[in-house]
DNA sequence: ATTATCTATAGATCTATAGATAATGC
DNA sequence: ATTATCTATAGATCTATAGATAATGC
């Protein structure tokens, strides 16, 4: 009750642009930190000190921990829905899906940081846990309308959507561990790209694309 | 050179019969612990007061964090070892392997152990990282002997079985991913299942195996 | 006034070492 | 003797609060 009266933002300052573009650069460093030791194992010295500040001085813009995580949460969810504002419906079709996964395998960092996000999620209090759960069920959502869109409401191997969309999904995520732990053995967008072939069954591709060397 | 004159074993006692259950049983709440918390966020004092005893009590059988990191690994290595040799071969049969999946969905804090380990194995330094990147070289070779056990050289889809194998580790390790996070919304086993027999083309199931509910 | 940073520090933890004491196995 | 556990504690950190000071924006 004590909480209501009060607007609903995070309790974070940055009225002035100067603020924001100070937010933003501590954002990116946490990003990176994370990338190198995951959320429970980054500390705000880290990420302080890659900003250029103390510890304290970034608290005065994310006021406790868990706040900096919401806020890299928050501009991934931008990076998604202005990717898919860019396209034009609200779903990317599986080429431009594909295109993303190459330019992925350009950024390392943000791939990692995300992929231990998504390991550390799954345990019990992480605060980002209801973050992927949402993230997931909207995903599998968005992937099952763009199978439809591409192929109608049976795919080809006899599928349907919605049965192809977690598979896809669990595809991305997990070629991306793979590729993070040896990414001369595993081409990940060309593995990507041999996996969407075998929905479409146009027999796509020679098969040789990728493979443990 | 201080160390060579030792016996390279990781330090810990327990000649005693005793002395082995309970490093076992200890190892078992480290496993509890880190599905809970990740390897990071695990505390000695947490697994110690599972496993009844202080912290120092714990660290006269591993003599550090990481070495009890290691065991839990190490029993990993175990199992998986144990279910290749009750098998025949080396390899599992596919059939083998979506009964696997069946039996982790009943384990989930198993699961969730190594799933976590997983995405803080991606992080720098951390002491599981070379664990995994063997494993997977180890594992994706495998999956490649199993498929071109089952199909031979060229799949059904006209992949290589080389190809195939990240594919099928990807959709192993990302299915667990999503069900972990929403289990009565992904139907694991049936939809590794749905997988294989895209790979195998035999045009089985339905396509309506799991899905989005 | 508000915003941006800093110093100082409280209060919790955490891992690991030191060393004592009790129990167990040859 | 060796093994199993405990108490005490050193030495690092870590997050967050308090409060001062300098700079910026109406």
């Amino acid at each position: 009750m004590d909480r209501l009266d009060r607007p609903a933002d995070d309790g974070s300052p940055t009225a002035t642009r100067r603020g924001q573009e100070r937010r933003a650069e501590i954002v990116r460093c946490a990003l990176d930190v994370i990338a190198e030791r995951g959320y429970r194992g980054a500390t705000l010295s880290a990420v302080a000190e890659r900003a250029g500040l103390t510890q304290q001085g970034l608290l005065h813009y994310f006021p406790t921990k868990d706040a900096l995580l919401i806020a890299v949460l928050a501009e991934r969810d931008q990076w998604d829905t202005g990717a898919a504002r860019r396209d034009g419906g609200g779903t990317w079709p599986l080429e431009l899906l594909a295109s993303l996964v190459e330019y992925n395998a350009m950024r390392p960092g943000v791939v990692q940081t995300f992929s231990a996000l998504l390991g550390e999620s799954v345990t019990e209090d992480h605060p980002a846990r209801d973050w992927f759960a949402r993230r997931y069920e909207r995903v599998r959502a968005d992937m099952a309308d763009t199978l439809r869109g591409e192929f109608g409401d049976r795919l080809p191997g006899g599928l349907t959507p919605e049965a192809a969309a977690p598979l896809l999904v669990a595809v991305l995520d997990g070629l991306q561990f793979q590729w993070l732990h040896d990414p001369d053995a595993v081409d990940m967008p060309a593995l990507f790209r041999t996996f969407v072939s075998l929905l479409g069954r146009a027999d796509g591709g020679t098969g040789d694309e990728g493979g443990t060397e």
